[in-house]
RNA sequence: GCCCAUAUGGCUCAGGGGUAGAGCACUUCCUUGGUAAGGAAGAGGUCGUGAGUUCAAGUCUCACUAUGGGCUCCA
């Protein structure tokens, strides 16, 4: 065992970074080290160092709070850090406060952060009473492991860490949370705390900022304050209700997607919410999906509720011979399904038991595969355009449930891979990820904390048709199987709506906004040309509100304002006598007139830029 | 499903073993006003559900339901 001589402590750096890029934390360096300094600072590996190190800290304070605690993995993530570890008490939310408080005690006792180095088998033995450190052990392939040490406190380690205590300054602790030992679901679940950690105050401060800011835009908040959406204890959790805001949001939704479906070639189909369980066994949704199925019986006979919208697809397709003239054949349906989510799980829009895909099913031959995958992706690109949202594509591979040969899964896979590499477009691989049926590709738009969510999904399927056998003649007369291409854009009108809202913050653009223009009449003689108006706009398409409750002018157009619509047009004796709205206009921040045949012209070209 | 927390009028929240509170919203009346809250009066809650402790429970305990933050899983 030997102490590594520590380097440099009385200047403002907390690490280096070697040729590779590693970073050698001052215990690790040499003397006289000559590698690139880590100044302390918020750079990224900067914060890496110092959220780690708060890491350890918050352990040595768990430690002194709670001294039978045992202490798991305590990894640096993408804002902060968490450790995990197990403890005979409960620790909630109002512990972190005490937690906090122990951190700071100990930062002013100025510890130095100290390594030493010890072989694997020592460690063994120096942690044989902790059966998560041991755990930890057995991963580290090395023979010798690293010990850091700040006053009593020792924790196994392979760094890096800050040279002192004085360096973790500007932390916070951000919430309690359970986790299971390992990732694995069937493993003990551990308490893990999280926490965030800067290299200066006002960072720490900006950031507990962006969250509240970011927390007013959730979706859950201005879906009730906008009255969107609503769910009820009575009725079941992750079932919505639209109400008529909502409601309205949603079918201009619908309707922008069903023209951009039918201009793309697609056409409308519809199958029942409920089939026969022999369907679903012929499917592979029994064996592979059955556990998030909703079972009934009737009459005497199983049936199962969808939780997808392909069998339907799989009998419209069958029940009139096809010919190799009738592929590509895509039928699209806003299907709704069912699916039993783990309660847990359930969370606003963004994860609910009955939802709405936009699905649809590509009926085609093999060597269409390319061309179909390239529209559907260019299909995507073009709503995410619309409403400015980032996304990523991701191919995910066969899974362990699955069915079908490794050579046709083979095969669908290299054949979406080629579809985004001849056309340049960047992916990451999901290994395991696919659907039971096929590989796939994933859509996942970034929401506004930075969360990322599946929606759209491209799947290429060799086996549905198999098992259904599905058909088509081909040129030479034979009878071919086609492939089946499973697609949604949205994903589902649930989630997306939750992530639009927050993406927006409730302003949606004019072609969405539920409630588009509101009327305010000065007097009660002004209601009728608003009411006159209103008719006008409702012919387009258009939903507007007249406020004209007995409250003062002030206050409506105050109320008018706060509902996040586009326009808010007054109406006094000037508009009526000459045929012309007072418009404020929430885009642009400014009041104008316009004669009612330009408010038209503007409406209806502002309701153009939905189209893609 | 698991860990931790939460549940008080339509909404946002205060209260904390002994007679249920506020603001906004809602209803009625006065006010008819030219660009972000005019005034007055009123109605509305057996404090999520069910048990238990207690002379007494909205308040303490337990179970359930729902919600929130995570884990695992997913559109």
């Amino acid at each position: 065992m030997h102490t590594i001589q520590r380097v440099n402590l009385s200047e403002n750096i907390i690490g280096y970074l070697d040729e590779q890029g590693n970073i050698i934390d001052t215990q690790s360096a040499p003397e006289g080290c000559t590698a690139t300094p880590i100044e302390y600072d918020n750079s990224e590996k900067a914060l890496e160092i110092i959220r780690h190190s708060t890491a350890h800290l918050m352990a040595q304070a768990i430690t002194e709070l709670y001294p039978n605690a045992q202490f798991f993995v305590g990894p640096v993530v993408d804002e902060g850090f968490y450790y995990d570890f197990r403890v005979d008490e409960k620790i909630g939310e109002e512990d972190l406060k005490k937690i906090e408080k122990k951190m700071k005690e100990l930062i002013k006792k100025k510890y130095k952060i100290e390594k030493y180095e010890i072989s694997k088998d020592e460690a063994v033995e120096k942690f044989a009473h902790d059966d998560l450190k041991q755990a930890v052990l057995k991963n580290i392939p090395d023979d010798t492991v690293s010990i850091y040490k700040q006053g009593e406190f020792e924790d196994l380690c392979r760094g890096p860490h800050v040279p002192a205590l004085r360096f973790l300054n500007n932390f916070k602790l951000t919430r309690v949370a359970g986790a299971y030992l390992g990732g694995d679901e069937n493993a003990e679940m551990l308490t893990r705390i999280y926490g965030v950690a800067f290299a200066d105050k006002e960072s720490l401060k900006a950031y507990m900022t962006m969250m509240e800011e970011a927390k007013k835009r959730d979706h859950r908040k201005i879906g009730t304050e906008m009255e969107l959406f609503m769910f009820n204890e009575a009725s079941g959790a992750g079932l919505p209700f639209w109400m008529p805001k909502g409601a309205k949001l949603r079918y201009k939704l619908e309707q922008i997607l069903h023209k951009a479906h039918l201009r793309r070639g697609y056409e409308p189909v519809r199958g029942p919410e409920i089939l026969k369980a022999d369907m679903w066994r012929t499917s592979g949704h029994y064996a592979c999906y059955g556990e998030n199925m909703y079972l009934t019986e009737i009459d005497g006979q199983e049936y199962g509720i969808k939780p997808m919208n392909c069998i339907g697809h799989i009998q419209i397709f069958k029940q009139t011979q096809k010919s190799y003239r009738d592929l590509p054949l895509r039928y699209y349906e806003y299907g709704v399904v069912h699916r039993h989510e783990k309660s847990g799980v359930l969370h606003g829009l963004l994860r609910v038991r009955e939802f709405t895909q936009d699905d649809a099913h590509i009926f085609c031959e093999p060597e269409q595969i390319a061309a179909e995958v390239l529209d559907v992706v260019e299909f995507v690109d073009s709503v995410m355009k619309l409403f400015g949202f980032e996304y990523t594509m991701e191919i995910a591979t066969k899974p362990e449930k699955a069915i079908g040969d490794d050579a046709v899964w083979e095969m669908a896979t290299q054949g979406l891979k080629d579809a985004l590499e001849g056309n340049n477009l960047p992916y990451t691989i999901d290994e395991g990820g696919g659907a039971f049926y096929g590989p796939k590709i994933d859509i996942k738009i970034t929401d506004a904390i930075g969360r990322k969510w599946q929606c759209g999904t491209i799947q290429v399927d060799f086996n549905l048709p198999e098992r259904f056998e599905v058909e088509y003649v081909a040129e030479d007369n034979t009878r071919k199987r086609p492939v089946m291409i499973h697609r949604a854009i949205l994903g589902s009108f649930e989630r997306f709506i939750g992530i639009l809202t927050e993406h927006y913050a409730g302003e949606f653009p004019f072609f969405l906004a539920p409630v588009q223009v509101i009327f305010v009449p000065i007097s009660d003689d002004h209601v009728a040309y608003a009411k006159q108006l209103k008719q006008l706009l409702l012919a387009e398409g258009i939903d507007s509100e007249i406020y004209d409750k007995n409250d003062s002018l002030n206050k409506r157009i105050r109320t008018a304002e706060k509902q996040r619509v586009p326009y808010v047009a007054i109406i006094g004796d000037e508009e009526v006598a000459n045929k012309s709205v007072a418009i404020r206009n929430r885009r642009s921040r400014e009041q104008y007139n316009l004669t009612q045949d330009e408010f038209m012209v503007e409406l209806t070209k502002q309701l153009q830029e939905g189209k893609i």
